[in-house]
DNA sequence: CAGTATCCTTGAAGATACTG
DNA sequence: CAGTATCTTCAAGGATACTG
């Protein structure tokens, strides 16, 4: 952590801190890193049933996951076509700037501790 | 993310999972960042109070700040003399582990939307 | 100085049942 | 298929007061 960087954090910019503080409360929700993954590994455009059963996360608590993510604008909610109730959730290039988070936190959680 | 590793951590290796969870459980509570940052910025070797003052947390929410962190082993808390109450705390080498995690973070806070 | 104890309120989780 | 509604439970936060 270079203290510039850290520097304009804290006192010029409150703005990213709260940005952050944001995404960690929204990524430390359960089931939310299981749905992160499944966009990261399977595919593109992904049906809620197929990211349901992937994730095995039940409808409530998937609902809620997904819709907090497209609040964030990670993901996008699609419906295939008028008068029907096929959807499909799509990742925005917002996902890119989440991966190397992720990344840090896979390699967090695959090192032993000390 | 590349698939083998995400392949490793979703089937082989659960107990990752676990410590992914609980870590970002643990970065998400209120404060946690402030007074991660302060280990980070100020120096090694940090007294109660230092922390409180430039983290700007009240005891009680400090206090349970600084044994979560201890308890994932990021941080030590050393008693500098017996029978007196100056207190210590230290970064660990796991402090370095999550760096990355907090370097990942700050370029998302930093980043415009879109 | 470095905390602890207590109370009160809010928010998230999980289960179950229901729907156009 | 893709959700919504409701309810109960439990964890976390913040304020205030107290202590060796």
């Amino acid at each position: 952590m270079g203290d510039a960087t850290l520097n304009e954090w804290e006192t010029k910019n409150e703005l990213a801190s709260k940005r952050i503080q944001e995404l960690l409360r929204i990524l430390s929700k359960s089931k939310m890193l299981h749905v992160i993954y499944v966009f990261g590994t399977i595919k593109d455009g992904l049906r809620f049933s197929e990211i349901k059963k992937s994730s095995q996360t039940d409808s409530t608590t998937l609902t809620r996951r997904l819709s907090e993510l497209e609040d964030i604008g990670i993901i996008e909610r699609k419906e295939l076509s008028k008068n029907s109730t096929a959807v499909e959730y799509h990742v925005t290039n917002s996902f890119d700037i989440v991966k190397p988070i992720l990344n840090s936190l896979l390699h967090y959680g695959l090192k032993e501790k000390n």
